[in-house]
RNA sequence: UCCCCGAUAGCUCAAUGGUAGAGCAAUCGGCUGUUAACCGGUUUGUUGUAGGUUCGAGUCCUACUCGGGGAGCCA
Protein backbone atom coordinates (compact mmCIF):
# COMPACT_ATOMS: atom_id res chain seq x y z
CA UNK A 1 0.00 0.00 0.00
CA UNK A 2 1.55 3.57 -1.09
CA UNK A 3 2.26 6.04 2.02
CA UNK A 4 1.07 9.34 0.55
CA UNK A 5 1.08 12.83 2.04
CA UNK A 6 -1.55 14.60 3.60
CA UNK A 7 -1.85 17.05 0.63
CA UNK A 8 -2.35 14.36 -1.83
CA UNK A 9 -4.91 12.69 0.24
CA UNK A 10 -7.01 15.69 -0.21
CA UNK A 11 -6.83 15.74 -3.36
CA UNK A 12 -10.11 14.54 -5.08
CA UNK A 13 -7.62 12.48 -7.38
CA UNK A 14 -7.26 10.46 -5.09
CA UNK A 15 -10.33 9.09 -3.84
CA UNK A 16 -11.05 5.48 -4.49
CA UNK A 17 -7.18 4.65 -3.68
CA UNK A 18 -6.02 2.44 -0.63
CA UNK A 19 -3.17 4.47 0.82
CA UNK A 20 -1.33 4.99 3.76
CA UNK A 21 -1.26 8.46 6.26
CA UNK A 22 1.44 9.26 8.82
CA UNK A 23 1.31 12.54 10.79
CA UNK A 24 0.33 14.38 14.31
CA UNK A 25 -3.38 14.05 15.16
CA UNK A 26 -5.29 17.85 15.68
CA UNK A 27 -8.13 16.90 16.94
CA UNK A 28 -11.03 13.64 17.39
CA UNK A 29 -14.81 14.02 17.52
CA UNK A 30 -16.50 11.05 18.72
CA UNK A 31 -20.26 9.99 17.72
CA UNK A 32 -21.99 7.44 19.79
CA UNK A 33 -23.33 6.22 16.84
CA UNK A 34 -20.40 4.65 16.66
CA UNK A 35 -17.62 6.31 15.36
CA UNK A 36 -14.92 9.03 15.51
CA UNK A 37 -13.62 11.43 13.31
CA UNK A 38 -9.61 12.43 13.65
CA UNK A 39 -8.47 15.39 11.80
CA UNK A 40 -4.35 14.49 10.55
CA UNK A 41 -1.82 16.76 9.87
CA UNK A 42 1.39 15.73 8.18
CA UNK A 43 2.96 19.21 7.28
CA UNK A 44 2.63 18.53 3.92
CA UNK A 45 0.20 21.85 3.71
CA UNK A 46 -2.69 23.57 5.64
CA UNK A 47 -5.31 21.40 5.73
CA UNK A 48 -6.22 18.53 8.11
CA UNK A 49 -7.29 15.17 6.77
CA UNK A 50 -10.51 13.96 8.07
CA UNK A 51 -10.14 10.59 9.12
CA UNK A 52 -13.11 8.33 10.31
CA UNK A 53 -12.53 5.56 12.16
CA UNK A 54 -15.58 2.91 12.91
CA UNK A 55 -16.40 0.93 16.62
CA UNK A 56 -15.07 -2.25 14.78
CA UNK A 57 -11.50 -1.40 14.46
CA UNK A 58 -9.68 -3.73 17.51
CA UNK A 59 -7.87 -0.91 19.27
CA UNK A 60 -11.27 1.61 19.22
CA UNK A 61 -12.00 1.85 22.43
CA UNK A 62 -8.41 1.46 24.06
CA UNK A 63 -6.23 3.46 21.84
CA UNK A 64 -8.82 5.23 19.10
CA UNK A 65 -10.86 6.99 21.82
CA UNK A 66 -7.79 8.50 23.69
CA UNK A 67 -6.34 9.88 20.51
CA UNK A 68 -5.97 13.69 20.82
CA UNK A 69 -4.27 16.57 19.54
CA UNK A 70 -0.39 15.76 19.24
CA UNK A 71 -0.90 12.28 19.42
CA UNK A 72 1.45 10.55 16.45
CA UNK A 73 -0.46 8.02 14.04
CA UNK A 74 -0.27 5.72 10.94
CA UNK A 75 -3.74 4.67 9.13
CA UNK A 76 -4.27 2.32 6.71
CA UNK A 77 -7.78 2.53 4.73
CA UNK A 78 -9.61 4.01 1.21
CA UNK A 79 -9.75 7.41 0.27
CA UNK A 80 -13.60 8.67 -0.20
CA UNK A 81 -15.26 11.38 -1.22
CA UNK A 82 -16.85 13.34 1.69
CA UNK A 83 -20.47 13.28 2.50
CA UNK A 84 -20.66 15.83 4.50
CA UNK A 85 -19.23 20.19 3.63
CA UNK A 86 -15.82 21.09 5.32
CA UNK A 87 -13.13 18.58 3.11
CA UNK A 88 -13.46 17.22 -0.83
CA UNK A 89 -12.22 13.60 0.63
CA UNK A 90 -11.69 11.72 3.97
CA UNK A 91 -10.10 8.48 4.76
CA UNK A 92 -12.26 5.05 5.92
CA UNK A 93 -9.57 3.92 7.91
CA UNK A 94 -9.39 0.44 8.25
CA UNK A 95 -5.96 -0.13 10.75
CA UNK A 96 -4.15 2.86 12.98
CA UNK A 97 -1.15 2.35 14.59
CA UNK A 98 -0.46 4.98 17.33
CA UNK A 99 3.13 5.88 17.77
CA UNK A 100 3.28 8.20 20.25
CA UNK A 101 0.89 9.61 22.92
CA UNK A 102 0.79 13.25 24.25
CA UNK A 103 -0.59 13.12 27.38
CA UNK A 104 -3.34 15.67 27.48
CA UNK A 105 -2.52 16.93 30.92
CA UNK A 106 1.11 18.22 30.19
CA UNK A 107 0.78 18.70 26.29
CA UNK A 108 1.29 22.21 25.65
CA UNK A 109 -0.43 22.79 22.51
CA UNK A 110 -4.21 22.75 22.90
CA UNK A 111 -6.69 22.61 19.83
CA UNK A 112 -7.83 26.41 20.34
CA UNK A 113 -5.49 29.46 19.62
CA UNK A 114 -2.39 30.56 21.70
CA UNK A 115 -0.96 33.88 21.72
CA UNK A 116 2.41 34.04 19.57
CA UNK A 117 4.16 34.87 23.32
CA UNK A 118 2.80 31.76 24.18
CA UNK A 119 3.97 30.25 21.62
CA UNK A 120 7.37 31.86 21.70
CA UNK A 121 8.21 30.11 24.95
CA UNK A 122 7.05 26.85 23.22
CA UNK A 123 9.54 27.35 20.25
CA UNK A 124 9.79 23.21 20.06
CA UNK A 125 5.90 22.71 19.62
CA UNK A 126 4.96 25.77 17.79
CA UNK A 127 5.80 23.97 14.17
CA UNK A 128 2.87 21.51 14.96
CA UNK A 129 0.46 25.05 14.91
CA UNK A 130 -1.59 26.22 11.89
CA UNK A 131 0.69 29.06 11.74
CA UNK A 132 3.81 27.67 11.67
CA UNK A 133 3.24 25.56 9.26
CA UNK A 134 2.33 28.28 6.98
CA UNK A 135 4.87 30.24 7.86
CA UNK A 136 7.40 27.90 7.48
CA UNK A 137 6.26 26.90 4.00
CA UNK A 138 6.11 30.11 3.07
CA UNK A 139 9.42 31.17 4.10
CA UNK A 140 10.83 27.33 2.70
CA UNK A 141 9.01 28.51 -1.26
CA UNK A 142 10.62 31.98 -0.71
CA UNK A 143 14.37 30.38 -0.22
CA UNK A 144 13.49 28.62 -3.24
CA UNK A 145 12.66 31.55 -5.61
CA UNK A 146 15.78 33.15 -4.34
CA UNK A 147 18.11 30.06 -5.37
CA UNK A 148 16.22 30.24 -8.37
CA UNK A 149 15.88 33.88 -9.38
CA UNK A 150 19.41 34.20 -8.95
CA UNK A 151 20.44 30.91 -10.89
CA UNK A 152 18.47 31.34 -13.53
CA UNK A 153 20.11 34.79 -14.35
CA UNK A 154 23.49 33.36 -13.85
CA UNK A 155 24.41 34.13 -10.71
CA UNK A 156 27.03 32.27 -8.80
CA UNK A 157 25.95 31.40 -5.35
CA UNK A 158 28.75 32.23 -2.94
CA UNK A 159 29.63 31.37 0.64
CA UNK A 160 31.05 34.33 2.39
CA UNK A 161 32.95 34.05 5.90
CA UNK A 162 30.89 33.55 8.96
CA UNK A 163 34.11 34.57 10.99
CA UNK A 164 35.48 37.61 10.09
CA UNK A 165 38.41 39.44 11.31
CA UNK A 166 37.60 42.72 10.20
CA UNK A 167 35.93 44.74 13.24
CA UNK A 168 35.95 47.54 11.00
CA UNK A 169 32.89 46.84 8.82
CA UNK A 170 30.98 49.56 10.19
CA UNK A 171 27.43 47.73 10.11
CA UNK A 172 26.80 47.63 13.76
CA UNK A 173 27.58 45.62 16.79
CA UNK A 174 29.66 42.22 16.16
CA UNK A 175 29.54 39.11 18.81
CA UNK A 176 33.08 38.70 19.54
CA UNK A 177 34.78 35.22 18.49
CA UNK A 178 37.58 33.68 20.81
CA UNK A 179 39.02 31.03 22.53
CA UNK A 180 40.73 33.16 25.28
CA UNK A 181 39.48 31.72 28.92
CA UNK A 182 37.69 35.35 29.88
CA UNK A 183 38.47 34.47 33.89
CA UNK A 184 42.43 35.00 32.60
CA UNK A 185 43.07 36.17 29.55
CA UNK A 186 46.61 36.97 28.25
CA UNK A 187 47.96 39.97 28.75
CA UNK A 188 50.81 42.07 26.84
CA UNK A 189 53.47 43.39 28.98
CA UNK A 190 51.19 46.92 29.21
CA UNK A 191 48.22 44.97 30.54
CA UNK A 192 46.22 44.84 27.92
CA UNK A 193 44.51 41.51 26.58
CA UNK A 194 46.99 39.91 24.05
CA UNK A 195 44.43 39.22 21.12
CA UNK A 196 47.59 37.71 19.24
CA UNK A 197 47.60 34.70 21.38
CA UNK A 198 43.78 34.12 20.58
CA UNK A 199 42.76 31.48 17.73
CA UNK A 200 43.21 33.58 14.66
CA UNK A 201 46.00 35.45 16.07
CA UNK A 202 43.62 38.65 16.62
CA UNK A 203 40.06 39.99 17.32
CA UNK A 204 38.00 37.47 15.25
CA UNK A 205 33.86 38.66 15.13
CA UNK A 206 30.54 37.03 13.49
CA UNK A 207 29.86 38.45 10.27
CA UNK A 208 27.87 41.29 10.17
CA UNK A 209 27.27 41.65 6.37
CA UNK A 210 28.96 39.51 3.43
CA UNK A 211 29.20 42.36 1.27
CA UNK A 212 33.03 43.30 0.85
CA UNK A 213 33.67 39.90 0.32
CA UNK A 214 30.71 40.00 -2.27
CA UNK A 215 32.37 42.63 -4.05
CA UNK A 216 35.96 41.15 -4.23
CA UNK A 217 34.11 37.51 -6.18
CA UNK A 218 31.99 40.37 -8.55
CA UNK A 219 34.82 41.59 -9.23
CA UNK A 220 36.04 38.96 -10.85
CA UNK A 221 33.13 36.42 -11.72
CA UNK A 222 30.76 39.12 -12.58
CA UNK A 223 27.60 38.47 -10.97
CA UNK A 224 27.22 36.86 -7.19
CA UNK A 225 25.07 36.10 -4.39
CA UNK A 226 25.39 35.17 -0.93
CA UNK A 227 22.32 33.78 1.17
CA UNK A 228 23.32 32.79 4.70
CA UNK A 229 23.51 34.11 8.48
CA UNK A 230 24.58 37.43 9.90
CA UNK A 231 24.86 38.38 13.60
CA UNK A 232 24.32 41.70 14.70
CA UNK A 233 25.03 42.21 18.58
CA UNK A 234 23.24 45.31 19.07
CA UNK A 235 20.79 45.89 21.52
CA UNK A 236 17.31 46.09 19.54
CA UNK A 237 14.29 45.04 21.10
CA UNK A 238 11.58 45.40 18.26
CA UNK A 239 9.23 43.76 16.08
CA UNK A 240 11.42 44.08 12.84
CA UNK A 241 14.77 42.81 14.68
CA UNK A 242 16.92 39.57 15.33
CA UNK A 243 20.29 39.16 16.68
CA UNK A 244 20.62 35.88 14.20
CA UNK A 245 19.41 36.76 10.60
CA UNK A 246 19.72 35.77 7.20
CA UNK A 247 20.71 38.13 4.53
CA UNK A 248 20.43 37.89 0.93
CA UNK A 249 23.20 40.13 -0.87
CA UNK A 250 24.06 40.00 -5.00
CA UNK A 251 26.66 41.79 -5.91
CA UNK A 252 27.27 42.97 -9.56
CA UNK A 253 30.31 44.46 -11.77
CA UNK A 254 29.36 46.59 -13.80
CA UNK A 255 25.88 47.73 -12.47
CA UNK A 256 25.22 51.04 -11.68
CA UNK A 257 22.55 52.27 -9.42
CA UNK A 258 19.72 52.26 -12.19
CA UNK A 259 20.48 48.71 -12.88
CA UNK A 260 20.60 47.97 -9.22
CA UNK A 261 17.17 48.91 -8.68
CA UNK A 262 16.10 46.81 -11.44
CA UNK A 263 17.41 43.78 -10.18
CA UNK A 264 15.71 44.47 -6.50
CA UNK A 265 12.52 45.00 -8.31
CA UNK A 266 12.63 42.22 -10.13
CA UNK A 267 14.09 40.44 -7.35
CA UNK A 268 10.53 41.16 -5.12
CA UNK A 269 8.37 40.72 -7.85
CA UNK A 270 9.29 37.24 -8.23
CA UNK A 271 9.41 36.29 -4.86
CA UNK A 272 5.80 37.55 -4.46
CA UNK A 273 4.83 35.72 -7.52
CA UNK A 274 5.94 32.34 -6.63
CA UNK A 275 4.30 32.59 -3.31
CA UNK A 276 0.99 33.94 -4.66
CA UNK A 277 0.87 30.66 -7.16
CA UNK A 278 2.40 27.80 -4.94
CA UNK A 279 1.34 28.85 -1.26
CA UNK A 280 -1.91 29.89 -2.33
CA UNK A 281 -3.81 27.85 0.81
CA UNK A 282 -1.11 29.35 2.88
CA UNK A 283 -1.90 32.80 1.85
CA UNK A 284 -5.42 32.18 2.07
CA UNK A 285 -4.91 31.16 5.47
CA UNK A 286 -2.96 34.68 5.98
CA UNK A 287 -5.37 36.90 4.25
CA UNK A 288 -8.01 35.41 6.87
CA UNK A 289 -6.23 35.01 9.83
CA UNK A 290 -3.22 37.36 10.53
CA UNK A 291 -3.59 40.20 7.94
CA UNK A 292 -6.60 41.07 5.83
CA UNK A 293 -4.93 43.15 3.63
CA UNK A 294 -1.74 41.04 2.91
CA UNK A 295 -2.94 39.50 -0.51
CA UNK A 296 -3.90 43.12 -1.80
CA UNK A 297 -0.57 44.51 -0.71
CA UNK A 298 0.97 41.60 -2.77
CA UNK A 299 -1.02 41.76 -5.70
CA UNK A 300 0.10 45.51 -5.84
CA UNK A 301 3.79 44.36 -5.74
CA UNK A 302 3.35 42.11 -8.28
CA UNK A 303 1.70 44.23 -11.01
CA UNK A 304 2.77 47.96 -10.10
CA UNK A 305 6.25 49.88 -10.83
CA UNK A 306 8.28 50.67 -7.42
CA UNK A 307 8.35 54.63 -6.93
CA UNK A 308 11.61 55.73 -7.56
CA UNK A 309 12.70 58.98 -6.12
CA UNK A 310 15.54 61.28 -4.83
CA UNK A 311 16.05 61.46 -0.97
CA UNK A 312 16.17 65.46 -1.73
CA UNK A 313 12.60 64.96 -3.48
CA UNK A 314 10.89 62.83 -0.31
CA UNK A 315 12.35 65.47 2.05
CA UNK A 316 10.31 67.67 -0.08
CA UNK A 317 7.20 65.28 -0.14
CA UNK A 318 7.21 65.29 3.93
CA UNK A 319 7.70 68.79 4.35
CA UNK A 320 4.84 69.72 1.62
CA UNK A 321 2.69 66.82 3.62
CA UNK A 322 1.21 68.38 6.17
CA UNK A 323 1.51 65.66 8.25
CA UNK A 324 2.78 66.54 12.13
CA UNK A 325 5.52 64.26 12.78
CA UNK A 326 7.30 63.00 16.29
CA UNK A 327 10.91 64.02 14.06
CA UNK A 328 11.81 66.79 12.38
CA UNK A 329 12.13 66.33 8.90
CA UNK A 330 14.96 68.53 7.31
CA UNK A 331 17.91 67.52 4.27
CA UNK A 332 20.76 65.77 5.65
CA UNK A 333 18.74 64.68 8.73
CA UNK A 334 18.46 60.54 8.49
CA UNK A 335 14.30 59.77 7.78
CA UNK A 336 12.72 58.42 11.07
CA UNK A 337 10.53 55.08 10.46
CA UNK A 338 7.45 57.10 10.30
CA UNK A 339 8.44 59.06 7.70
CA UNK A 340 9.22 56.22 5.46
CA UNK A 341 5.72 54.94 6.52
CA UNK A 342 3.91 57.80 5.51
CA UNK A 343 5.71 57.67 2.27
CA UNK A 344 4.90 53.67 1.15
CA UNK A 345 1.98 53.62 3.01
CA UNK A 346 0.01 56.80 2.74
CA UNK A 347 1.81 59.09 -0.30
CA UNK A 348 2.51 56.56 -2.55
CA UNK A 349 0.68 52.99 -1.12
CA UNK A 350 3.26 51.09 -2.33
CA UNK A 351 7.08 50.38 -2.69
CA UNK A 352 9.08 53.05 -2.42
CA UNK A 353 12.78 53.26 -3.75
CA UNK A 354 14.58 56.26 -2.15
CA UNK A 355 18.34 57.29 -3.79
CA UNK A 356 20.56 59.47 -3.75
CA UNK A 357 21.07 60.16 0.55
CA UNK A 358 23.55 62.93 2.09
CA UNK A 359 26.99 61.10 1.93
CA UNK A 360 26.92 61.68 5.94
CA UNK A 361 24.19 59.57 6.79
CA UNK A 362 25.59 56.44 4.58
CA UNK A 363 28.48 54.41 4.68
CA UNK A 364 31.87 55.17 3.00
CA UNK A 365 31.58 52.81 0.43
CA UNK A 366 28.98 54.25 -1.95
CA UNK A 367 29.43 55.89 -4.91
CA UNK A 368 29.85 59.57 -4.58
CA UNK A 369 27.50 61.74 -7.28
CA UNK A 370 28.67 64.85 -9.32
CA UNK A 371 27.43 67.09 -6.59
CA UNK A 372 29.89 66.36 -3.75
CA UNK A 373 26.93 66.09 -1.16
CA UNK A 374 24.84 62.88 -1.95
CA UNK A 375 25.71 59.37 -2.37
CA UNK A 376 24.44 56.73 -4.94
CA UNK A 377 22.28 54.65 -2.16
CA UNK A 378 19.07 53.23 -2.60
CA UNK A 379 16.82 52.12 0.23
CA UNK A 380 13.77 49.99 -0.83
CA UNK A 381 10.41 50.78 1.63
CA UNK A 382 7.59 48.78 1.88
CA UNK A 383 4.01 49.21 3.94
CA UNK A 384 4.02 47.60 6.96
CA UNK A 385 7.81 46.63 7.42
CA UNK A 386 9.53 49.38 6.05
CA UNK A 387 13.27 48.86 4.97
CA UNK A 388 13.28 45.86 3.65
CA UNK A 389 16.03 46.47 0.89
CA UNK A 390 19.62 48.74 1.51
CA UNK A 391 21.89 48.91 -1.26
CA UNK A 392 24.41 51.04 -3.98
CA UNK A 393 26.44 51.64 -6.17
CA UNK A 394 30.02 50.96 -5.04
CA UNK A 395 32.63 53.74 -5.17
CA UNK A 396 35.27 52.44 -7.47
CA UNK A 397 37.49 55.42 -7.72
CA UNK A 398 40.52 54.87 -5.51
CA UNK A 399 41.33 58.34 -5.10
CA UNK A 400 37.65 59.31 -4.47
CA UNK A 401 36.76 56.25 -1.95
CA UNK A 402 40.06 57.14 0.27
CA UNK A 403 39.22 60.66 0.73
CA UNK A 404 35.96 59.70 2.07
CA UNK A 405 37.70 57.02 4.82
CA UNK A 406 39.61 59.77 6.05
CA UNK A 407 36.05 61.88 6.22
CA UNK A 408 34.72 58.57 8.21
CA UNK A 409 38.10 58.59 10.19
CA UNK A 410 38.46 54.61 8.87
CA UNK A 411 42.49 53.29 9.00
CA UNK A 412 43.55 52.65 5.32
CA UNK A 413 45.40 49.16 6.75
CA UNK A 414 42.85 46.78 7.22
CA UNK A 415 41.10 47.49 4.27
CA UNK A 416 44.29 46.65 2.25
CA UNK A 417 42.60 44.01 0.18
CA UNK A 418 39.24 46.12 -0.23
CA UNK A 419 41.47 49.09 -1.83
CA UNK A 420 43.50 46.12 -4.16
CA UNK A 421 40.00 45.88 -6.22
CA UNK A 422 39.84 49.48 -7.23
CA UNK A 423 43.67 49.86 -7.57
CA UNK A 424 43.35 46.55 -10.36
CA UNK A 425 41.08 46.14 -12.86
CA UNK A 426 37.98 48.23 -10.81
CA UNK A 427 34.88 48.50 -12.22
CA UNK A 428 31.29 50.12 -11.41
CA UNK A 429 29.95 47.46 -9.37
CA UNK A 430 26.66 47.78 -7.45
CA UNK A 431 24.73 45.69 -4.71
CA UNK A 432 22.28 45.77 -1.91
CA UNK A 433 21.26 43.74 0.60
CA UNK A 434 18.19 41.91 1.54
CA UNK A 435 16.97 40.55 5.30
CA UNK A 436 15.09 37.41 4.64
CA UNK A 437 13.08 36.99 8.00
CA UNK A 438 11.71 40.65 7.14
CA UNK A 439 10.63 39.30 3.35
CA UNK A 440 9.06 36.65 5.07
CA UNK A 441 7.22 38.64 7.36
CA UNK A 442 6.11 41.47 4.56
CA UNK A 443 4.63 38.28 2.59
CA UNK A 444 2.46 36.51 5.51
CA UNK A 445 1.72 39.63 6.81
CA UNK A 446 2.90 38.25 10.69
CA UNK A 447 3.51 40.84 12.60
CA UNK A 448 6.81 40.19 14.21
CA UNK A 449 9.88 38.46 12.90
CA UNK A 450 10.65 36.78 15.86
CA UNK A 451 7.74 34.31 14.59
CA UNK A 452 9.11 33.93 11.24
CA UNK A 453 12.25 32.31 12.10
CA UNK A 454 12.08 28.54 13.88
CA UNK A 455 14.11 29.73 17.11
CA UNK A 456 14.64 33.86 17.45
CA UNK A 457 17.96 34.98 18.77
CA UNK A 458 17.11 38.29 20.58
CA UNK A 459 19.19 40.38 23.28
CA UNK A 460 18.16 37.89 26.21
CA UNK A 461 16.49 34.73 24.80
CA UNK A 462 18.67 32.19 22.57
CA UNK A 463 16.50 28.90 24.15
CA UNK A 464 16.80 26.11 22.13
C1' U B 1 19.29 51.42 25.57
C1' C B 2 14.87 54.97 26.40
C1' C B 3 9.30 55.71 27.12
C1' C B 4 4.54 53.35 28.14
C1' C B 5 1.74 48.94 29.53
C1' G B 6 1.47 44.19 31.63
C1' A B 7 2.47 39.38 34.72
C1' U B 8 -3.88 35.85 38.63
C1' A B 9 -5.90 28.01 37.10
C1' G B 10 -2.73 24.18 31.61
C1' C B 11 -4.42 28.55 27.98
C1' U B 12 -7.19 33.53 27.47
C1' C B 13 -8.84 36.83 30.96
C1' A B 14 -12.06 39.02 35.42
C1' A B 15 -12.00 40.37 40.65
C1' U B 16 -14.10 49.20 45.31
C1' G B 17 -7.76 47.44 50.22
C1' G B 18 -12.02 42.75 53.19
C1' U B 19 -13.72 34.51 51.87
C1' A B 20 -9.83 34.30 44.17
C1' G B 21 -13.94 33.80 39.56
C1' A B 22 -15.47 32.88 34.24
C1' G B 23 -14.67 30.86 29.34
C1' C B 24 -11.73 27.30 26.97
C1' A B 25 -8.76 22.82 27.98
C1' A B 26 -8.88 18.29 31.00
C1' U B 27 -12.24 14.62 33.06
C1' C B 28 -17.26 12.03 33.62
C1' G B 29 -22.09 11.56 31.34
C1' G B 30 -25.61 12.79 27.25
C1' C B 31 -26.42 13.79 21.98
C1' U B 32 -24.99 14.08 16.92
C1' G B 33 -21.78 12.36 9.49
C1' U B 34 -19.04 15.43 13.05
C1' U B 35 -15.73 19.58 11.62
C1' A B 36 -12.95 25.78 16.66
C1' A B 37 -19.09 20.38 17.32
C1' C B 38 -23.04 20.89 20.99
C1' C B 39 -25.60 20.15 26.25
C1' G B 40 -24.97 18.95 31.64
C1' G B 41 -21.77 17.59 36.02
C1' U B 42 -16.65 17.58 38.15
C1' U B 43 -11.49 19.06 38.94
C1' U B 44 -7.90 23.04 38.70
C1' G B 45 -4.33 28.49 42.35
C1' U B 46 2.75 29.69 46.68
C1' U B 47 -1.94 35.85 42.25
C1' G B 48 6.20 36.60 38.40
C1' U B 49 10.39 37.20 42.54
C1' A B 50 12.12 39.85 47.01
C1' G B 51 11.03 43.50 50.39
C1' G B 52 7.69 47.38 52.47
C1' U B 53 2.85 50.07 54.10
C1' U B 54 -1.72 48.13 56.58
C1' C B 55 -5.79 45.05 61.57
C1' G B 56 -5.98 43.00 56.58
C1' A B 57 -2.61 43.31 49.91
C1' G B 58 -4.17 39.94 43.64
C1' U B 59 -5.23 45.28 44.54
C1' C B 60 -1.00 50.53 47.41
C1' C B 61 4.79 51.55 47.47
C1' U B 62 10.14 50.08 46.12
C1' A B 63 13.59 46.97 43.60
C1' C B 64 14.38 43.03 40.37
C1' U B 65 13.00 39.32 36.47
C1' C B 66 10.28 38.31 32.23
C1' G B 67 6.82 39.69 28.36
C1' G B 68 4.13 43.23 25.02
C1' G B 69 3.66 48.03 22.33
C1' G B 70 6.38 52.34 20.65
C1' A B 71 11.36 54.67 19.69
C1' G B 72 16.58 54.42 18.42
C1' C B 73 20.24 51.25 15.71
C1' C B 74 19.41 48.56 11.05
C1' A B 75 18.19 44.16 7.22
Amino acid sequence: MNWISVKEARNPESIGKSVIIKGWVRTRRDSKAGFSFLEINDGSCQGNLQALAEACLPNYKEEVQKLGAGCSVSLEGEIRQSPAKGQPTELAASKIVVHGWADPLTYPMQKKGHTFEFLRAQAHLRPRTNTFGAVMRVRNQIAHSVHSFFQEQGFLYLNTPIITASDCEGAGQMFRVSTLDPEKPPRTPEGAIDHSRDFFGKQAFLTVSGQLEGETYASALGKVYTFGPTFRAENSNTARHLAEFWMIEPEVAFHNLEDNMDLAEAFLKRIVKDVLEKCAEDMDFFAERIDKTVRATLEVISQSSFERLSYTDAVAILQKSGQSFEYPVGWGLDLQSEHERYLTEKHFQKPVILTDYPKTIKAFYMRQNEDGKTVRAMDVLVPRVGEIIGGSQREERLDVLLERMRECGLPEEPYWWYLDLRRYGTVPHAGFGLGFERVVQFVTGMANIRDVIPFPRIPGWAEF
